[in-house]
RNA sequence: CGGGGUAUAGCGCAGUUGGUAGCGCGCUUGUCUGGGGGGCAAGAGGUCAUGAGUUCAAGUCUCGUUACUCCGACCA
């Protein structure tokens, strides 16, 4: 450990305070920096990178799920906001509103969205009159603004990026499907593309989604044993559709509320594979969404040909999709090596003049610091995607068997805040009644995360309270 | 919103009983270097967060404000 620590400057230690870590990180890779509004980020070239190659792969699933992308307004007149009596209750504290134009007062003040539920079942309305118009199957990236008291950056910030999915259906089996559809498309995106293994599952009634007859969730564990909630998925039934009107004329000619869902993920998703995935050094980025996935290192650069045939590496390397780099600036080979761990690019290419001489390249893996490797030059092109297959799948599986060795089954109270005070997710069964929550969130600031799907019990009893218990789920502590 | 901490060069920090603004890293130029954060030499860079107050004199003392940060409360 002490000799780990050498190479990095200026980063907590990950082990005694995460929090300073976290943030030590995210600023000094650049993802963010802070913007001069208490509570919002920029987020820099470095993380927005990241965003687009999440965006990019999600954006693709989307589609090829039957989803279409839209835009609506980020204005939205109060009076909506109103209509659907638990969503107001759960927004109505964090929304900023818009009240003056210049010296004049509006009329009706303006919702800036923290979500879009309710302009776009005002919308809905008008263009569903028909069981032929749908399902309607609409997504969009969009901004938020949610006035929270403490943030973080990518965690938890005044305004942030996500994508919100609005799908109305026909029938509550069909919306149902699609709910637990896109958790699955969630789920496989966080494994394949983010090597995140997550927990899914739905919510207690006490963690869903203001307005929701149902929402399930998938659930990341950090480094520190503490779950942050990665993706939502919400089954409203006809709640919202009855609020805001959304009516058609069915085939029996009967007018019927159409079912309803909605899902989101946001930049919150960076946050997660941060923590996730990180180390001492900084980052460790999944390869499928890195903005640079390897970084080419010339090493003697003022030899002759070195430059040159790093070039010639990079061009191919391009040319073949790899999102590459070629660092010849005028820093130390071993100044670039921190550097490029810090920010955690998956592969690092040595190129010098033995190297050339030989035919091949030297190269390291960030998931497997300190080892070094070496290839055939022109093995490159072909190789490097099987890497980062590797890569991936590696990390993954670190974070899987983190996350096994992190779940506690429980069956007392006491047992829940030992297995959570010392870092892991407390497994065990629930009675179902919110006092239970509210007791535990009092006691030992532990929340229910949610109630995977496979049922099968680890007891009869609720840990709280003792009673009856058929229900299975996650106890921890959430960001 | 409550409690703690912090604010001095781009970054990280020192600044003693109040008395001419400092260090490290980074940056610029040159040179030798180059396979794990190089050496030497010469430079540039400051409204001490902000507003009042005390004082002959404030980075330093007092009060307010703001921002960041950690811990809570709140939080699809």
């Amino acid at each position: 450990m002490a000799k780990e620590k050498e190479f990095v400057k200026d980063i907590a230690d990950i082990h005694e305070n995460f929090p300073q870590w976290y943030t030590d990180v995210v600023l000094k890779t650049q993802l963010v920096d802070y913007g001069p509004v208490k509570g919002t980020m920029v987020i820099r070239p470095y993380g927005y990178g990241i965003w687009e190659n999440i965006q990019k792969e999600l954006d693709k699933r989307f589609k090829e799920t039957g989803h279409e992308n839209a835009y609506f307004p980020m204005f939205i007149p109060y009076s909506y906001l109103v209509k659907e009596a638990e969503h107001v209750e759960g927004f109505a504290p964090e929304v900023a509103l818009v009240t003056h134009v210049g010296d004049n007062e509006l009329p009706e003040k303006l919702v800036v969205r923290p979500t879009s539920e309710t302009i776009i079942c005002d919308m809905y309305s008008k263009w569903v009159q028909s069981y032929r118009d749908l399902p309607v199957l609409i997504n969009q990236w969009a901004n938020v603004v949610r006035w929270e008291k403490t943030t973080r950056p990518f965690l938890r910030t005044s305004e942030f990026l996500w994508q919100e999915g609005h799908t109305l259906h026909r029938t509550e089996e069909e919306a149902r499907e699609e709910t637990l559809k896109m958790l699955g498309v969630y789920e496989e995106f966080a494994k394949n593309i983010l090597a995140i293994p997550v927990f899914t599952g739905r919510k207690s009634d006490k963690e869903k989604f203001a307005g929701a007859r149902e929402t399930y969730s998938m659930e990341a564990m950090m480094q520190d044993g503490k779950s942050l909630q990665a993706g939502t998925t919400h089954f409203f039934g006809t709640n919202f559709s009855e609020a805001f009107n959304i009516k058609y004329l069915d085939s029996d000619g009967v007018q019927k509320s159409p079912y309803q869902t909605s899902w989101g993920v946001s930049t919150r998703l960076i946050g997660a594979l941060i923590m996730t995935h990180g180390d001492q050094r900084g980052l460790c980025l999944p390869p499928y969404v890195a903005p640079i996935q390897a970084v080419i290192i010339p090493i003697a650069m003022h030899k002759p040909g070195v430059v040159e045939k790093a070039e010639e590496v990079k061009s191919a390397l391009a040319k073949a999709g790899i999102r590459v780099k070629l660092d010849a600036s005028n820093q130390t080979p071993g100044w670039k090596f921190n550097e490029y761990e810090m920010k955690g690019v998956p592969v690092r290419i040595e190129l010098g003049p033995r190297d050339i001489e030989n035919g091949v390249v030297t190269y390291s893996r960030r998931d497997k610091v300190g080892e070094k490797f070496t290839m055939p030059i022109e093995d490159l092109v072909t190789e490097l995607p099987k890497l980062f297959a590797d890569i991936n799948e590696n990390m993954y599986n670190k974070a899987l068997a983190f996350n096994n060795s992190h779940v506690k089954t429980v069956s007392t109270k006491e047992e829940i805040k030992e297995a959570v005070d010392t870092g892991n997710f407390a497994l065990g069964m629930w009675c179902g009644d919110r006092a239970c929550e509210d007791l535990l969130k009092e006691e030992m600031q532990v929340t229910t995360r949610n109630m995977p799907f496979d049922q099968t019990p680890v007891g009869d009893k609720c840990c709280v309270c003792g009673k009856c218990a058929n229900k299975k789920i996650y106890f921890g502590r959430a960001y």
